[in-house]
DNA sequence: TGTACATCAGTGAACGCGCGTTCACTGATGTAC
DNA sequence: TGTACATCAGTGAACGCGCGTTCACTGATGTAC
């Protein structure tokens, strides 16, 4: 009957204990505790056994990693599904959705989002990518981004049908359908100056980095992702 | 005459060596890799002997990143003083040479602008707000930055005369006079928005979190800072 | 100019620590007959 | 159902490593007379 033997039903269970374990230091005492040793000694095992279940330090950082690019993914959508209809309301929804896990959550935002590029850059690149594109995409693909890229708005902007092939890329990569007819380049536009600024008041905000105390942050925020509506259009 | 005796300036010069080898390891190894003992190997001293210089490793680390804001702002300053007149080519050129010094120096860059608050975040906040604002100062203090706040950019925006108080004070801290009446609710707004989009894009381009690879970097940046000065009405 | 003393940069040994990783092993769980 | 064997999660000792920090010290430099 149960298919899954009493083995695999342990080793799943301690493979999920390291997990927990390991975000659980990260969080509290930041990258550098998350030691082999010390997620042992948490879960009262001894360090060469973690060997069974990740091939090296190196590989359970990087696990670790995409376990919170995953995690946050799945709970930017579950935000979303909750949300109804209109365009607007879903992606300010994602948008304040992902602020708050990043204040929520400021060791793995720094780690996920912060951490200067190795050499196996890449990996975290398209894993990353898949977060944000799996949510803009849809919208994408249903053209309900429509930047004005016409009005004053630009200026000196290069040629960005290479782009349209970099996020034709990168969507496919994410496994994201989006019609190529849908990337034109206001909706890149868009997506770049989008991304701009959600990234660039979050992290200054969970780094504590804007040049004085903020107050009413979330208002701040809020007032931020109007303007960019208004920018599209949909004020 | 020399009131400099041999002792002083040997311990300056060594003093200079400690901090041109910590710098080096920065930069080719990570933050990681600043450790007394590897400073001291390389330049051939025994690790006590760093303790004639500093408190601790913390101490280093901290002087080290003091030091480079103050070369940060340097930089930027210097790059300033060789434009002439005009606000608009200043700012342009300031805009312009951190993102460059940033895509140089990302593990620097990484160490002051993107490290998560610890307990004793508050003495580097204020590091680093004085370069930002000790560059922005002198354009406030002249009245020459006009945000269009009554237009279409501002939605549901909070009372800012509190963050008036806030950058007063910051400004004051940071040894910079600008007159209480320059700073307008408009002229702090437009000084979170140029922040924001600043920081948004040159960490995005240091860290590689561009949801797809760029192409065309600079023009997208120039781009982007168009279309600031469009909305201060300067473009 | 010479001597006695004070300063203090740098030494070298030692401390206790935690780390990643290896290896031969034990013993419970699973499988084939 | 019982027995023989295979699997494999976890052990415990050991490896070599680098770290920050302390301490009593040496010896050159500086100072006061």
């Amino acid at each position: 009957m149960t298919e899954v033997t009493r083995r695999e039903r342990l080793r799943a269970a301690t493979e999920l204990e390291i997990r927990q374990h390991a975000r659980a230091l990260l969080v509290e005492h930041g990258r550098d505790a998350v030691t082999l040793r010390a997620i042992a000694r948490e879960l009262g095992i001894t360090a060469p056994a973690l060997y069974r279940y990740y091939e090296s330090r190196e590989d359970l950082l990087r696990q670790l990693c995409d376990e919170i690019c995953a995690d946050l993914a799945t709970e930017l959508h579950a935000g979303l599904d909750s949300v109804d209809e209109a365009f607007l309301d879903k992606i300010f929804a994602m948008c304040r959705a992902f602020r708050r896990w990043a204040l929520a959550h400021p060791e793995e935002f720094a780690l996920v989002f912060a951490t200067p590029q190795d050499e196996s850059g890449k990996r975290q690149h398209d894993q990353f990518a898949g977060v944000f594109l799996g949510i803009v995409g849809p919208f994408m693909a249903e053209g309900a981004i429509k930047a004005d890229t016409e009005g004053a708005l630009l200026f000196e902007l290069p040629d960005l049908s290479a782009h349209q092939d970099a996020l034709a890329a990168a969507f496919s990569t994410a496994g994201i359908d989006v019609p190529p007819e849908a990337l034109r380049p206001d909706a890149v536009y868009f997506l770049l100056r989008w991304w701009v600024r959600l990234y660039g008041h979050v992290a200054l905000e969970v780094f504590g980095r804007f040049p004085f105390d903020l107050k009413y942050a979330d208002r701040l925020f809020d007032s931020m992702l109007h303007e960019l509506a208004h920018e599209i259009g949909l004020a």
